[in-house]
RNA sequence: GGCCGAGUGGCGGAAUUGGCAGACGCUCUGGACUUAAAAUCCAGUGGGGGGCAACCCCCGUGCGGGUUCGAGUCCCGCCUCGGCUACCA
C-alpha cells in the first residue's frame, strides 16, 4: 500500500539534497542574479516558532522557481546569536554563555533543515563566530575612522579632516579632541538603569515602573561613559534614499517618521548676565552687537536658544520652558526658587523616559524666578522648568505659546500662565469656534492669517514663518534650523556576551586613564572575549568585562599600559552586516572580497518580521552607507525590496504565547503532517502580509491535497509502488491543455506577485481535474509537479522520480505556458438587466460587440423581460458582460 | 493623541483593480464503496421566499449617504478591531 508518507519521503530528500549539494552556490553568479535573504533568527532556547518558517518557506518558493528559471540564487541562512538570556544562563550555572547558545542553534538548525528550505548551508554564520565578529570589529573600526562631511554629505576617514589652524596651534592633544569630536563613534556619557540590589546595569525591557524586572528592586539612573554612532549624521540620506526602495509605503512612512525630520527656527531669547525681572530689556547695545556680528554658533550664557517649527508664534509667546537637565537650570534660578527647583530637578532626574511621558498624565513643572526678553516684542516673559521638554531634543529648550501648541495650553491653564492668540483660523474652523480660540479659551494648533503680531499681522501662516526668519537672521537673533527625533545610537551595553570593541584606552602611572585611546589595529582583530571563572555581576556599575584577568584587561604596548574597553556592543551590531559576509563567509583577509560584493549586491528581497522595520533596518542601512561612503560596498542601499510577513496568531486568535498555552510547535506539525503540509499550510492561509490565525483542521486539509496529488499519479491501491493506471503517455486532449497551461499561467504570475495562496489555490483546481479524468496525461501530470515543487519540494522530488526522472527536479525549467491555448471556442456572458443578471448566453470568443448584443437580446428569456420596454442603455464589456438598461 | 492596516458565508480567505460576490480550502449534510468503520471517491453547503419540477424572485461584502448602466472595489461622513508609536516644540 504505497501511501503518501511524509516521514519517509522527506528525509530522504533532505540527505539527498545535502548529498549532492543541490544548492551550493558558487563564488560568483553564473548568468542572472537573485539575492534572497531571511531575516535570521535568534536562536532561543524555545526553538523555533511557527512564525519563522512562515517568511522562510516564502523565500525559499521564490528560490526554488527562480533557479528553475534559469536564475543563480544566494539563499543563505545563519544566527544572530549574541543576546542576553544566553548571559542570565551562564550567570546561573557558571557555564560560558557560547556552550547554551551553541546547543540553541543546533536545535534551530536541525529544525529548520526538518523543513526543506533550500539554503546553501556552507554559508552558514553566526554573529558569536569569533571570526565573524573579527569582521564586525573591524566595521567598528572604519566607522570610528571615519567623519560626516556635511558639504558633501558623505563619511570621508577622519585623516581628510580639515583641522583649524587654531586648533593646530594648540598641540597634538587639541587636534585628537577635535577629531575625537567629529568621528562617527565617539564617546559620551549616558544614564543606564543602574540596579544596585542586584549588582549589575539593567536594559530598558528589564525595568518596570522604576523596579527591576526580576525581584522588583529599585532601579537609578547614572551616567555612564558609553560609546554613541552619530547615525543622525545620515539622517537625510536615510530618509531620501528611501524613495527608490521597492517597499511597501507604511514600512517608509514608518521609518520617515522615526527620523523625524522638522524645520523650523533656532531663536535666541536674552537673558542677561543676572536674572532679568518683568519690564526688563536687553537695551539697545545687545541688539545692535547681534545685528553686527550676527548670530553665533554656539549660543552664549547670557541668551536662552530655543527651537521652534511654529518661529510664527514668536508673538504669542508667553512663557519659556527649560528641561531639568539644561545646563542653565542652576544661573537662571533665583535664591528663593533654589530648593523648589532643586527638588523639581532631583525628581525629574529619578524618573525614567517612560514616567516621563507615557504615564505622567498630568504636567509638572516649576519657576526659576528669572525671565527671558521675546526678541520679536522685548517682552520680558518667565522661564519655567518643566520635564515635558526633552533635553535630547532641538536645544532642550523652548518658547511656550499656549494659544497654539497643545501642551503649552495644557501647562499655561494648570498654572495659570497667560495664553495669546496670535493665529486667525481658517475658514474650516466653524465661528462660535474661533472665537473661543481668539478669546485664548481654546486651543488652535493648525496654520491661519497672524493677528497680534505686530507688523506682520495678516500674513498666512507659511508666509509669515518664512518671513519671520529672515527677520532674525538679519539681526542675528535666530536662524532657519533642522531637528531630528532620530537620536544618535548609544552603541554599547554593559553585559559579557557581546562583541568587544576594538579600543584601549592609555593609563597614566597612577593606572588612571589620561583621556587618550587607541584602536586595536585591524591586522590583530579579533578582540576575543576573555575567559571569566564565573559570570555574577561584580556589583559596580561598569560592565561585567571588568572583572576580566589583567592579561586580558591591561595590555602593553611599547611600554605604556593600557585598559581594554569593557563594554561590549549591541546585539544590533552583528545583524547589522550579516547579509554581505553571508557572501563570502570565510574570507580571512577581508569582511567581503569586493568582487563578489559586486557581482550579488543588493539583496532583491528581504523578508522579515514587521517588528524590525524601524531599528534594524535603519541601524543595517546606516552601516551600509557608511561602508559604501568608505568604498566598502558599491551600491547606497543593501535591501532593494522588502517584505513584511504577517503575525500568525493562535486558534483562538490571540497571540501565541506559553501563558495563553496557545504556542503551535513546528516539530509537531512536521511529525503528525510532514514539513511539505506545513510550508504549504503556512502559505495557504492568506496573504503573506496579513495577521492570521492558526487551524490544525487546515493544515489537515492542505496534507489531503498533498495526498489527492500523490494519488494522482501513484497507484495507492497496488501492493507496490507503480503509477496510477490512469496516468498515460497518451497527447492530452484540449481540456486537459487548457485547464494545466491555465494553472501554469496562474501560478507563474501569482509567484510573481508572493500571492501564494491563490498560487496553490489554483493548482488544486488542476488536481481536481484530473482527480476527475480517467485518463491522465503523463505532461501535464509533469507540470503540475513541478509548479508544486517550490512548494512542496520532497514530494514532487518524489513523483518526479516515481513519474522515472533520475535526477532532482531542482534545476529543471519551469514550465511555460502557450497562450494560444489558454482560450476557449465559445464564451459564457452574463446579461444584465438595469445591472441584474438575468440570464446567460454562449457566444463565439471572438464574436464582435454588435454580435454578443444581437445574441443577449436574442436570448429568449431576455427577449421575454424586455418585451414593450424601452432599451435606454446597451452595454457590451468585451470579454465581460452585457448589461441592458430598460425602462 | 498620531501613523499604518483591516472589516466579505459557520471559519480561513478569493474577486483580472469599476463588470456574474463568495474561487480554493475547512466545517457540516447526503450518497457510493464496505459485513461495519476508517480511508477514498461523488454531490450539496450565504440568508429568505415561491414552485411537482427544470427553475424563478427578493436580500446580502461593518454603518449612513453619494457618483455610475453597473460599487466589495471610487468619493464624503461615521463605527469597530488589530499593529506600531507616543509630550520631538
Amino acid at each position: 500500500m504505497p501511501r503518501y508518507n511524509p516521514a519517509t519521503i522527506e528525509p530522504k530528500w533532505q540527505a539527498f539534497w545535502e548529498e549532492h549539494g543541490t544548492f551550493a552556490v558558487p563564488r560568483l553568479p553564473d548568468g542572472d542574479k537573485l539575492y534572497v535573504l531571511d531575516m535570521f533568527p535568534y536562536p532561543s532556547g524555545d526553538g523555533l516558532h511557527v512564525g519563522h518558517p512562515e517568511g522562510y518557506t516564502a523565500t525559499d518558493i521564490v528560490c526554488r522557481a527562480a533557479r528553475m528559471q534559469g536564475k543563480s540564487v544566494v539563499h543563505p541562512m545563519g544566527f544572530d546569536a549574541f543576546g542576553l538570556p544566553a548571559e542570565e544562563h551562564a550567570i546561573k550555572t557558571g557555564e560560558h554563555p557560547r556552550i547554551q547558545t551553541e546547543k540553541n542553534i543546533a536545535t534551530f538548525r536541525r529544525q529548520l533543515k526538518s523543513l526543506g528550505f533550500s539554503y546553501d548551508w556552507q554559508r552558514e554564520i553566526a554573529t558569536t563566530d569569533v571570526e565573524y565578529f573579527r569582521w564586525t570589529q573591524w566595521i567598528f573600526l572604519q566607522i570610528y575612522d571615519t567623519w560626516f562631511d556635511a558639504e558633501t554629505q558623505r563619511g570621508r576617514p577622519i585623516s581628510e579632516l580639515p583641522i583649524p589652524a587654531e586648533v593646530k596651534a594648540q598641540g597634538l592633544d587639541a587636534v585628537r579632541a577635535y577629531q575625537d569630536e567629529r568621528r562617527l563613534a565617539f564617546q559620551s556619557h549616558a544614564p543606564v538603569n543602574w540596579c544596585p540590589a542586584l549588582g549589575t546595569v539593567l536594559a530598558n525591557e528589564e525595568v518596570i515602573d522604576g523596579k527591576s524586572e526580576r525581584g522588583g528592586h529599585p532601579v537609578e539612573r547614572r551616567p555612564l561613559r558609553q560609546w554613541m554612532l552619530r547615525i543622525t549624521a545620515y539622517a537625510d540620506r536615510l530618509e531620501k534614499d528611501l524613495d527608490d526602495l521597492d517597499w511597501h509605503e507604511g514600512i517608509k512612512a514608518l521609518q520617515r517618521n522615526w527620523i523625524g525630520r522638522s524645520t523650523g527656527a533656532e531663536v535666541d531669547f536674552y537673558i542677561g548676565n543676572t536674572h532679568l525681572a518683568p519690564g526688563d530689556s536687553p537695551g539697545a547695545k545687545w541688539g545692535e552687537a547681534r545685528a553686527k556680528c550676527g548670530l553665533p554658533e554656539k549660543p552664549g550664557d547670557d541668551v536662552l536658544r530655543i527651537y521652534t517649527t511654529r518661529p510664527d508664534t514668536l508673538f504669542g509667546a508667553t512663557y519659556m520652558v527649560i528641561a531639568p537637565e539644561h545646563r542653565l537650570v542652576e544661573r537662571l534660578t533665583t535664591a528663593d526658587n533654589k530648593a523648589a527647583v532643586k527638588k523639581y530637578c532631583d525628581t525629574a532626574a529619578a524618573k525614567s523616559d517612560l514616567d516621563r511621558t507615557e504615564l505622567a498624565k498630568e504636567k509638572t513643572g516649576v519657576f526659576t524666578g528669572s525671565y527671558a526678553i521675546n526678541p520679536v516684542n522685548g517682552e520680558a516673559i518667565p522661564i519655567w522648568i518643566a520635564d515635558y521638554v526633552l533635553i535630547s531634543y532641538g536645544t532642550g529648550a523652548i518658547m511656550a505659546v499656549p494659544a497654539h501648541d497643545e501642551r503649552d495650553f495644557e501647562f499655561a491653564q494648570q498654572f495659570g500662565i497667560e495664553i495669546k492668540p496670535v493665529v486667525q483660523p481658517g475658514d474650516h474652523v466653524p465661528r462660535d469656534e474661533a472665537a473661543q480660540i481668539l478669546a485664548g479659551a481654546q486651543v488652535y494648533t493648525e496654520p491661519g492669517v497672524a493677528v497680534n503680531s505686530g507688523d506682520f499681522d495678516g500674513l498666512a501662516t507659511a508666509e509669515f514663518k518664512q518671513k519671520i526668519t529672515a527677520w532674525l537672521a538679519d539681526r542675528g537673533l535666530g536662524r532657519q534650523a533642522v531637528n531630528y527625533k532620530l537620536r544618535d545610537w548609544l552603541f554599547s551595553r554593559q553585559r559579557f556576551w557581546g562583541e568587544p570593541f576594538p579600543i584601549l584606552h592609555e593609563l597614566n602611572s597612577d593606572n588612571q586613564p589620561t583621556g587618550r585611546i587607541r584602536t586595536v589595529p585591524a591586522d590583530q582583530l579579533p578582540v576575543d572575549l576573555p575567559h571569566l571563572e564565573d559570570y555574577k555581576p561584580h556589583g559596580r556599575p561598569e560592565p561585567p568585562l571588568d572583572k576580566a584577568p589583567d592579561e586580558w584587561l591591561y595590555p602593553v604596548i611599547d611600554g605604556v599600559r593600557y585598559k581594554r574597553e569593557t563594554n561590549t556592543m549591541p546585539q544590533w551590531a552583528g545583524s547589522c552586516w550579516y547579509y554581505l559576509r553571508f557572501l563570502d563567509p570565510r574570507n580571512e583577509t577581508a569582511a567581503i572580497d569586493p568582487e563578489i560584493e559586486k557581482a550579488w549586491m543588493p539583496i532583491d528581497l528581504y523578508v522579515g518580521g514587521a517588528e524590525h522595520a524601524v531599528l534594524h533596518l535603519l541601524y543595517a542601512r546606516f552601516w551600509h552607507k557608511v561602508l559604501f561612503d568608505r568604498g566598502v560596498v558599491s551600491t547606497p542601499e543593501p535591501f532593494q525590496k522588502l517584505v513584511n510577513q504577517g503575525m500568525i496568531l493562535g486558534e483562538n486568535n490571540e497571540k501565541m504565547s506559553k501563558s495563553r498555552g496557545n504556542v503551535i510547535n513546528p516539530d509537531e506539525v512536521v511529525k503528525e503532517y510532514g514539513a511539505d503540509a506545513l510550508r504549504l499550510y503556512e502559505m495557504f492561509m492568506g496573504p503573506l502580509e496579513a495577521t492570521k490565525p492558526w487551524s490544525m483542521e487546515g493544515v489537515n486539509g492542505v496534507y489531503n491535497f498533498l495526498g489527492r496529488v500523490w494519488r494522482l499519479i501513484v497507484d495507492d491501491k497496488a501492493d507496490a509502488l507503480a503509477l496510477h493506471g490512469s496516468v498515460t503517455n497518451a497527447e492530452p486532449g484540449e481540456d486537459d491543455l487548457r485547464a494545466t497551461h491555465r494553472c501554469i499561467k496562474a501560478v507563474t504570475e501569482d509567484l510573481a506577485s508572493l500571492s501564494f495562496n491563490t498560487a496553490i489555490a489554483r493548482m488544486m483546481e488542476l488536481t481536481n481535474h484530473f482527480t476527475k479524468a480517467e485518463v491522465r496525461p503523463k505532461s501535464c501530470l509533469e507540470s503540475l509537479v513541478l509548479l508544486l515543487s517550490p512548494f512542496a519540494p520532497h514530494l514532487a522530488e518524489e513523483l518526479w522520480s516515481i513519474l522515472g526522472h533520475v535526477d532532482s527536479l531542482a534545476y529543471e525549467p519551469w514550465p511555460l505556458y502557450d497562450e494560444a491555448l489558454l482560450v476557449e471556442a465559445m464564451k459564457e456572458y452574463p446579461v444584465q438587466i438595469n445591472g441584474k443578471v438575468r440570464s446567460k448566453i454562449q457566444v463565439a470568443a471572438d464574436a464582435d460587440q454588435a454580435a454578443v448584443l444581437a445574441a443577449a437580446k436574442a436570448d429568449p428569456r431576455i427577449a421575454e423581460l424586455i418585451e414593450g420596454k424601452r432599451l435606454v442603455k446597451e452595454i457590451v464589456v468585451p470579454g465581460r458582460l452585457v448589461n441592458l438598461v430598460a425602462k
